[in-house]
DNA sequence: AATGAATGAGCATTCATTCAT
DNA sequence: AATGAATGAATGCTCATTCAT
């Protein structure tokens, strides 16, 4: 008896095709996330399909439509941010090393996920039925709740920006591929230090929950 | 009493064919920009002239193609922005008071800009190539680099900033239509925090110029 | 009292205008004689009009639509032919050489016409309808026929050609301008042989008239 | 018994989806040539599509635009062009009759080049930038120079023209659809006429080579 | 009556999606 | 089950023609 993982390794001979077609199926989601975020939400399928190594007719096959792989794209990019969050929380350092740790890491990751929920409201609202992918956003905000309330507790987030707050900033910002990356470090410096207790501007209106900036929250959107 | 030729000639200054021809060119950029930013750079030249109220022939007569009705936008973007700064220049407020309006005013204005300059790399190209767009936008960045620098002398800026920081800073930032007005002035508040001298947290790197970000600087995002 | 052409030249103080029209008449159609020949049958009416020197607008007042201004074309050109097989009969040379003259002379003449023609079927059937230019093709045609006749009566033109061979050899013929005049000249004068009595091949079938080869005769139709 | 991959490979040689698609793709060429040479360059690519029988996509696949779809054609009316000068130079006839075969047969074959090559500067120049397509026009011009020489050798063709006056000659003819076979055959049969050494005529300056009229020598109409 | 702006239908081309092999 | 060919709908752009000035 192995874990799932070693199962879904093991390869018999009656099914040897399985590891083949999950390993075809995230070469595909993993092309995908990658030109939607260099070359936004509309790059030809076809472009996709050689990119992945397969025939546009193989990627249909997996993914019905252009929805559909972007929401499996949305999937894969809600599940890493969730790791992210499990590792921020699991991990000894305080509340902030988290959310610094959570904001500076792996930023193209969050273009993959705006490029592409920039789809189009139909696409939006397709994603937004699967229920698998509304389980993955809710434990995403949730954690992120988790993770700023924390910090506030501790004191190292001002008291008066609400998680809602944190993901609309989030939601706003997109490093484009021509930004140099130590530009966009200090950028991204810039706005923790916005976060951080020390600032001592005032806030028009209240915190924001993330139910506030709208349900299912979108974690971060930049768009095309 | 005049020959016929004399009386269709005379035409009060600024009216006749000459100003309808005008404001419909008038209405045309003004439609693309708010579409370019609502829909992106790919926004359909029918739903464009639909917008403004013309006829798709229209469109083409004045902006041979979609880079021409780019260019437009970016310079009538661009001559808004300058008019901020000098409005903020030519106030009797601080500078800060001056970054502070610049910044929250009109957050719409930079969107297109994004938006526009997302069209393509070829794009990008051609709206260099022109004199008059690239004057205003150096104009612009001087006036951004005076203001900053006015903030900082008066001591209402933080030091370990440049003005390039702040226009990358800018040209990250992207609101999406979804995004409620309150929220995005919260965001934009939260942003003007982390600029400020009372912000304590230490930044990576040294200063940026504008002309360290790349020149002719881009006041706002890159490109695509 | 004067001639025609005085009374037309007057110029009265209430219709100063009529010499006026009737010169941007001239240059329209000219204009678009040349550019028919020179760019096709679908030379952009905004670029005649152009070239004319006037607006499209007033291209417009004077001729209805395109296949009225290919009309005018086709006449024109047809009053060329005219005269020239006028001249032709009335010289007191051969009538080899009248025919040489018309076949040699002017050859941009004919494919004018051709390009005219060439507009579509519509535009052919519209074309004959115009009785002032069928009464000239009339006359060209009989003119030509007269011509071939006269030097086949003279003993130099073959006998086993009819005028419809020769109107219908010249219908096939166009020089496109690239080629250069005096390889074009070579060309014409191998034609000419291949008409002249001199030549001893034996033609399948038996002479066309110029009914024969349908009505109107297109005397010449190189097509685009 | 071979493995499911080993099946569905093995294809009778020039058959399966490969063949299909050839077939295909000379039903487009076929559609082009008749329909370039019945209603010019122009003729929309939607009614040469429904012409072969397949959609405009389709079209599109296999020649990216309007030029390659000229190319194609005009490649093969070249292969044709070469064939029937190998049949003419193999055949036991005289040169002469080898001239007379080339030159009666299948007409609107060079008519459908000289409607490609009209298509406009730019396609001209795309056309002879293809070595394939430059190789064949050297060896039809070849041909047709051997032959000119030959049937002078043998007396049957007059010495005062040569090889490029002939593909002129050639390139200046163009069959209109509207004019009928036996009048064609006539008008190709004058001619010819023209170029025996029957013919008594004088012409104008000296013989010229296929070079002399260009290099790489248009066999027919230069272009537009 | 001249002008040139406005309109919209038409054609080229692209690409999502389906289907035969 | 994989492939890539076929389809046709969508969209950019052009130009004939109409119309306001």
């Amino acid at each position: 008896m192995e874990t799932t993982a070693g199962m879904t390794d093991a390869r018999c001979p009656g099914s040897g095709l399985r590891s083949d077609a999950a390993r075809r199926r995230r070469q595909i989601v993993e092309a995908a996330s990658q030109l939607f975020a260099d070359e936004g939400p509309d790059v030809p399928m076809e472009r996709i399909a050689a990119a992945a190594g397969v025939g546009v007719g193989t990627l249909y096959r997996r993914f019905p439509d252009r929805i559909a792989l972007a929401a499996a794209v949305t999937e894969a990019t809600l599940e890493e941010m969730a790791e992210l969050f499990r590792d921020a929380a699991h991990g000894q350092g305080t509340a902030w090393d988290g959310l610094v740790a959570v904001l500076t890491h792996r930023t193209p990751l969050r273009l993959s996920l705006g490029s592409v929920q920039a789809l189009s409201a139909g696409a939006t609202v397709a994603l937004r039925a699967d229920p698998r992918r509304r389980r993955l956003q809710v434990e995403v905000l949730e954690a992120l709740t988790e993770l700023v309330q924390a910090a506030q507790a501790e004191g190292s987030v001002r008291q008066d920006v609400g998680p809602g707050d944190v993901a609309l900033l989030l939601s706003m910002i997109r490093r484009r591929p021509t930004v140099p990356d130590d530009a966009a470090v200090r950028a991204m410096a810039l706005i923790l230090d916005a976060l951080s207790a020390r600032a001592a501007g005032t806030l028009p209106g209240a915190p924001f929950s993330v139910a506030d900036v709208g349900f299912p929250v979108r974690v971060d959107v930049p768009d095309d």
